[in-house]
DNA sequence: CAGTATCCATAGTGATACTG
DNA sequence: CAGTATCACTATGGATACTG
């Protein structure tokens, strides 16, 4: 007897491994690194640190490594000194690109809106 | 002299209010949630519960209470014994809809791809 | 039924200094 | 340059019982 498991994944099925897949593109800085990589070339992690303003080098680091294991990039080491290594999206991270450029944008583009209803609930002092 | 707000939002840079916007669109529970109003209808707090499985009813309120705060749902209720409350999506709640529709799908549609990188990576013992 | 109240656990950062 | 190592924190989420 083996655990059952849905033939097609469901997001609002709380056993759904598809929520652990959202849950990693959808993380604190992973739209944000798909951005920088969407026109697909390699990018130094260097790069990576200064055009995703805010992010630490260890959380740079650890996002990188779970897009990795999970496939969206890939990691080129260049031995030389000073090191070098670039990262790329993979064919399979290049798929997500579209999904999240339109997330983006929504965000980018709705920002004004957003915070006038924001303004005005608070107002209402709900 | 006034703090300087881009023109154009954008999602990399670190004072971005685009940033908190991605922020509330992309947490833990708000994609599911969008998914059970996209045919936006509206929905009583108790089939939300059950469709969204594994959410506890506090933070099913907390979350709604966001997306209400963001002007991406409206909250009706029935003064009944008991009583009723229902939820459904705003325009600006519907023009999110189909973007996360899209990251939904991808996430569903990944799922096996996406373990077997995991797999690979592991045993690769990184 | 639709929440609140309470308490609690921990994942998810974040700052900073250090190293191969 | 590209990370790691440490330490710490706090927002987010979870369990459960209670209430108008």
């Amino acid at each position: 007897m083996t655990i059952q498991q849905s033939a097609q994944p469901d997001i609002l099925n709380a056993n759904c491994p598809s929520r652990t897949v959202l849950r990693h593109i959808t993380d604190r800085w992973t739209p944000m690194i798909v951005t920088v990589l969407t026109p697909r070339r390699q990018v130094r992690f260097k790069e990576l640190r200064e055009r995703v303003q805010g992010i630490s080098p260890k959380v740079l680091t650890e996002t990188l490594r779970s897009m990795e294991r999970d496939g969206l990039v890939t990691r080129v080491v260049t031995a030389s000194v000073p090191p070098r290594v670039d990262y790329e999206l993979t064919d399979l991270g290049m798929s997500i690109t579209r999904p999240i450029a339109a997330l983006r944008r929504w965000a980018e583009g709705h920002v004004t809106e957003i915070e006038e209803h924001r303004q005005a609930y608070d107002n209402a002092l709900h």
